[in-house]
DNA sequence: AAATAGTATTTACGATTTGTTCACATTCGT
DNA sequence: ACGAATGTGAACAAATCGTAAATACTATTT
């Protein structure tokens, strides 16, 4: 994967791949196809994918089939797919190994952003930055503490984990689905809302006047950590 | 730049152009030199240097200030100097669009090992799709955020997107419907009056006399992004 | 084991922003 | 010149967000 990954797509239906096919070209994406558990199986033997994409229902095996077997021997990043409704499986899909979990219909955005998340995550060893200092900021993983101007606030386990999450991507702007799946993990099933009321009481308890950060809100897409605006 | 790059190196102290241009002979690049903001912006206009070296302290322009106005039409590479101590916050340099930071004193290894990365980042085809920058135009899509003359412009999630899809293809035009299909998604059936819509309003937001890039119509087809040549 | 205090989550609703459509003007290609 | 495609502004619809308050949960103390 020198240059751009190699994904595999594994669905039955057509539309699917015709579609994620668009997203992928336009990212320079390269991709290959499987319609079938079996085909899935063989595409990932010949293909060594960078990531495989997989459906949960599929002819021949199911995507949670198909999903343990690579495991036996594998550890390419998988994404599991699912139809709404099918939502019971995540828990299970997630325990056998799956990296990530999409459900359809998807967006271009989400897929190529998970796609993204993923990789990032299986190649770059994860930096550690558990103490962060700003102007009139620090935040402290270690002992779970934030400080404004010097003063010590009291903040909320999950307070303090989604601000240093934020905080340590400056400027990168994450969704509620990537801040549940990076703070709560994969197996959570809760509403998205749930991020906006720690945000909300985040910047009740760090935010004052003339501060050289703050948490920026971009519609329709979800949170970032800016400094100086 | 066909085969060496030429450096413009602005810095008010004679010191470090001497040194700087000792490494630079010796690597066959070739230089010239700047004592103050006001010469550098001269220089950087004359000179047409392939990348900018620009310390933060001179006299009559701070570099902060060169680099912010550099910004406003060129999208030379440019690396920020600064001595130790000066608490300039890498992260504000950046913001600006300084493309890295080297703190004095330096070694020449350093020096020289950061001018090549940035050239090469630069100058390879794009790794990091997310940003693009033309002159007098940048696109962050991990930010959401567009800059026109290094100016924040505010625009919308939907704006960014169908900006920053038309400006990573260059010249190639996108029809509606792949524009629908490549942002809002396959499953999304609306008017493909929309886009137009859309672009109206980036039009608005970005386009200014003298332009050198600018969304095109292509009647019958669709829209393209297009760099004067 | 029950009560309590501290957290986390859900829900609800108004406010706001954004996205979409429509109507009409203008431009384009034939 | 004509019809089709596009530009444009304004009205409208939809989605998203902020906030507060209610509810559920968890760990600790009594």
């Amino acid at each position: 994967m020198a240059t751009a990954p190699h994904i595999l797509i594994c669905d039955d239906d057509p539309v699917v791949h015709e579609s994620l096919g668009l997203y992928f070209e336009n990212e320079h994406f390269t991709y290959s196809s499987a319609y079938d558990g079996r085909d899935a199986l063989a595409h990932v033997v010949s293909d060594k994918p960078d990531l495989i994409i997989l459906d949960v229902m599929m002819p021949e095996k199911t995507g949670i089939e198909v999903c343990r077997e690579i495991r036996k021997t594998l550890s390419t990043p998988i994404i599991i797919l699912t139809a709404k409704g099918e939502e019971i499986d995540r828990v299970l899909g997630l325990e056998l190994g799956a990296d990530d979990y999409i459900v359809k219909p998807f967006s271009p955005r989400e897929v190529i952003a998970r796609i993204k998340a993923v990789l990032r995550r299986i190649n770059e060893p994860q930096e550690n930055t558990s103490f962060l200092r700003f102007e009139g900021l620090e935040i402290n993983l270690d002992n779970y503490q934030v400080k404004v101007k010097g003063e010590l606030v009291p903040c909320t386990p999950k307070e303090v984990e989604i601000l240093h999450l934020l905080a340590s991507h400056i400027g990168q702007v994450m969704d509620r689905e990537q801040i549940l799946s990076l703070i709560w993990g994969y197996d959570y099933f809760g509403d998205t809302r749930t991020v906006d009321t720690h945000i909300k009481r985040i910047r009740q308890k760090i935010y004052y006047e003339g501060a050289p950060w703050s948490l920026i809100t971009v519609y329709g897409v979800g949170y970032k950590f800016e400094v100086n605006s």
